[in-house]
This record gives C-alpha cells, sequence and structure tokens, in this order.
DNA sequence: TGTACATCAGTGAACGCGCGTTCACTGATGTAC
DNA sequence: TGTACATCAGTGAACGCGCGTTCACTGATGTAC
C-alpha cells in the first residue's frame, strides 16, 4: 500500500510486495509491526502468520526464522499490545495534577489508572483483545517486553499506584495484598462485556459515561474493612 | 458413543451414528443438547456443525434444516448457556437464610448473585465462555431462552437482587441505575481474566479465596455517593 | 587484498486439514377427497 | 377406508477456502587464512 521513497530512513521496515535486496535487514521486527497492525484492525484471530510476511513482502515460511511459530507471533504481539496500553495508562496518572492534598492525589492516580485502561479498551479494541483477551500468565504482565516507555507494564502501573496509596494513609496496608485483582477484574471487566460480551451494542459513550463511577466505587469499596459475611 | 437401548424413552435423542427411523423426531434439540456438550468441553470455538450433526448421527447438511447457520447455531447454544448460568446463581441466592435482617438478607442475596455468577466460571469455565463471551446485545440477556428453570436470566436476578435492596433501604434509589452494570463488571472481569486472560495460571482456589473480598468490594462501594472527582 | 567456505536468511512449491455451505436428490408423513 | 399428492426432513457428494507448516533449495554475508 504505503510506496516505499528513496529517502526512506528505515528501509527495513519498509512495506510492499518487493524489496531491493535479498536480504530483508529486520525481519523480526517488521513482522512485528505488520502483525500489531493486524491486531490493532481484528483483534487476535487477525494475527495470521501469512498475512503478515505478505504485507512485508517475503515468503511466509520466512517468519519461521524469527519466530518458532504462530503463538510466539502472537505472544510477543501481544506484549507489545500490553506496552501500547501502559503508555495510554501511564499518560492518564501523569495528567492528574500535583496538589497538597497527597491522599486525593494517590486516589486520584489509581482511578486514572482504571480510567486509561478503559480508554484504552474503547479506543484500540484490537490491541486490547490482543493484550489482554488471550491465555497468558501473570509473567508476561511483568515482562519488560510489555511495558511502555516509562519501563513499566500496565500490571505495575496498577500496583504502583497501590503501593503509593499505602504510603500517603490513602488505603491501608492490610487491605493491599490482592488489591490489584480487585482492581484489574472490575475495569476488565466492563471492557470485556462492551467489546466482546452481552454489551456488545452499547455505545462508547454510555460505557464513558460509567467508567468514572466504577472506578469510584473500587477506590471506595476497597478501603472497607468488614469481616466477611457468611454466605458461601 | 452411548448405545439406545430398546426402551429408550426418547429415541429421538439417542446419540450414535445410526438411527432406525429416517426422520429424526427432535433434531432441533438434540442437535442443541449435542453442541452445548461441546461448548461445555471446549467454549464457543468448539461448537462445530458438523461435528454436532456427527454425535446425533445425521448428515451435516440436516442442520440446516433447523438453523439458518452456524451462527444461529451457536446463538441458541449460547442463551442455554446462560440459562445454566441463571440456575447456579440461583441456587445462591436461595442458599441465602432468611432472617429479620431484611437489609442483610437483601446484601447477602445481592452477594450471592456474584459469588453464584463466579461458581459458573469456575466449574463450567466452557459453558461460561459461551454465555457471556460472544458477542451479542442486552436482548439476549433478558431473553426467555436465556432463562434458568425459574424464569429468569443471569441478568434479571441481578436486577432483582438490586431492586430488593432498594425496597429494603439497602441501597438508595438514586444510586440504583445502572447498578447492574457496576456489579456485572466486577465479578465478569475477575472470571474473564482467571478464563481466558493473564491470570489464566491462578488456581480456581485462589479466585475462590479472592471472590468474597470482590462482592464485599461492589456491595459496599456501590452505596457511597460521592461527587465524582475532576480526573478525566 | 584476495579467496574458500561456513553460516545465516531468504525462496517456491506443496501438503493436509477440517470447516461451513450448496446442490440435486429421496424417503417419510399427513391431508383432501 | 383407500389413494394421490404436496410437503417436509432427511441424504450423499462435492466445493472452495485459507490457514500453518514442512521440504529441499539458493542467495548473501562475514570471517579465517
Amino acid at each position: 500500500m504505503t510506496s516505499a521513497t528513496a529517502s526512506d530512513p528505515t528501509p527495513g521496515l519498509r512495506r510492499g510486495p518487493r524489496r531491493a535486496t535479498y536480504h530483508h535487514g529486520d525481519l523480526r521486527r517488521a513482522l512485528l509491526d505488520a502483525s500489531l497492525e493486524l491486531a490493532r484492525q481484528g483483534g487476535p484471530d487477525a494475527v495470521v502468520l501469512r498475512e503478515a510476511t505478505r504485507r512485508v513482502g517475503v515468503s511466509a515460511n520466512a517468519a519461521y526464522r524469527h519466530f518458532a511459530d504462530r503463538d510466539a507471533l502472537l505472544a510477543s504481539v501481544a506484549s507489545r499490545a500490553q506496552a501500547c496500553a501502559a503508555d495510554v495508562i501511564a499518560e492518564a496518572i501523569a495528567a492528574v495534577p500535583d496538589s497538597d492534598d497527597r491522599k486525593s492525589v494517590a486516589r486520584q492516580r489509581f482511578r486514572a489508572v482504571g480510567l486509561g485502561y478503559l480508554r484504552f479498551a474503547l479506543t484500540e479494541p484490537g490491541l486490547f483483545r490482543t493484550a489482554f483477551g488471550v491465555p497468558a500468565d501473570l509473567r508476561r504482565s511483568s515482562s519488560p517486553e510489555a511495558a511502555g516507555q516509562g519501563g513499566r507494564t500496565p500490571f505495575q502501573l496498577l500496583s504502583d499506584q497501590l503501593d503509593a496509596m499505602v504510603e500517603v494513609g490513602a488505603l491501608s496496608a492490610e487491605q493491599r495484598p490482592g488489591a490489584e485483582l480487585l482492581a484489574w477484574s472490575t475495569v476488565h471487566g466492563l471492557a470485556m462485556l462492551a467489546l466482546e460480551g452481552p454489551l456488545r451494542g452499547m455505545s462508547a459513550g454510555a460505557i464513558e459515561r460509567i467508567a468514572p463511577r466504577l472506578v469510584q466505587m473500587v477506590d471506595l469499596g476497597l478501603g472497607v474493612v468488614e469481616v466477611p459475611l457468611p454466605g458461601r
């Protein structure tokens, strides 16, 4: 689609069916770029190895020089998609203005993690589903591959803000363990209901309107101490 | 697999490659039963039309007498899977003992909806993913097809309990609108993280341990009134 | 500086897979007369 | 009660699809001497 110009500074990344040289130069990165674009447009299922090689202008099996198989390619794409999410979340955190009320700031930043997560889901549904909808274990969520420009993964950004809340006394230390899961579940659920579940038909506007209530509920609900009710 | 005996009371439902009669009798139901079993074992992707017909012992295209296409079959299976969820949730609600403390009972029943939802997700992951992971709109969640034996869908059971909370004063009327979404998101998120997301590796025990905290967070967080913070 | 050669990064053709779906058909059923 | 016939519910064979993956190969690169 995009024709490579003579002044293209990164010839290894140019698109198109034909290359000038036999060797590509940076095929691994080019395949990842192309695959990320596929994921952006159609989610994890759209990451098809043959299409990625087609876009890069290379034979299908050339990919096997750089990835063990299609799953390995998808795993790498998922990590890069998480990195994209990290950038959106970090931006949302950074947008919270500083103030003397340290508790309030900590809590607003914590909420910003959730709001950033949801914004990412709504603006980049394909990447979101690739980043967080593909089965994997928690290791990827802490791997450097999944970190954004600030060096932190989405999961780590969440942990950081929870730690900060404890530090300034906005969350008690005894409520801290496992709090990531409670918070993450909440926003992840809304995103998945809206993108892949029964809320599919709901408008992005409606989701955005409910998002602040959701993160508020978590923020305020996290801190409440109560002996669990006996109900199983 | 199962050989049909001569005394089989519902010959239309028998499994196996061959039937005695040319006409099946109740092929639509038989295909749904077989497909539900496929979904139970492997989730929505495992609902393959040919396999369902194979199990029923009928040619592949016989299915087209009863379903427009594979998507129509899957949609019906999804409704039945929701009905299964409704039964588990209803059971959890019914298990809450009555008492004079009407607020406490209402809240425990509300929590039971979430706990039942999570129990269904953990005990029937394939059905869960089919019921709530396949894109659809909210209409299905209120359709009689998706209702359990009590005549209510999972979504309706949730609404019922929220209404009951308002009735006894456990939730203010102004907090009521949209509360379904807040509650649903939370438990759905944990389930999806555990079944299809980055928490895949987490044990069912760990999930079950965190579930009560999660529903408690929702219960207590729902009722808190607060002016939304300015953070976008 | 030149050459031999190991190594790496690509090519091109082919495979099997199993699916959803369509076609023209035949066997069974039930209703009108 | 018997028969003709429209209607419905199945059959069997075939299609195209596009994928992931493997095979034996060739072109380019860089290093030892």
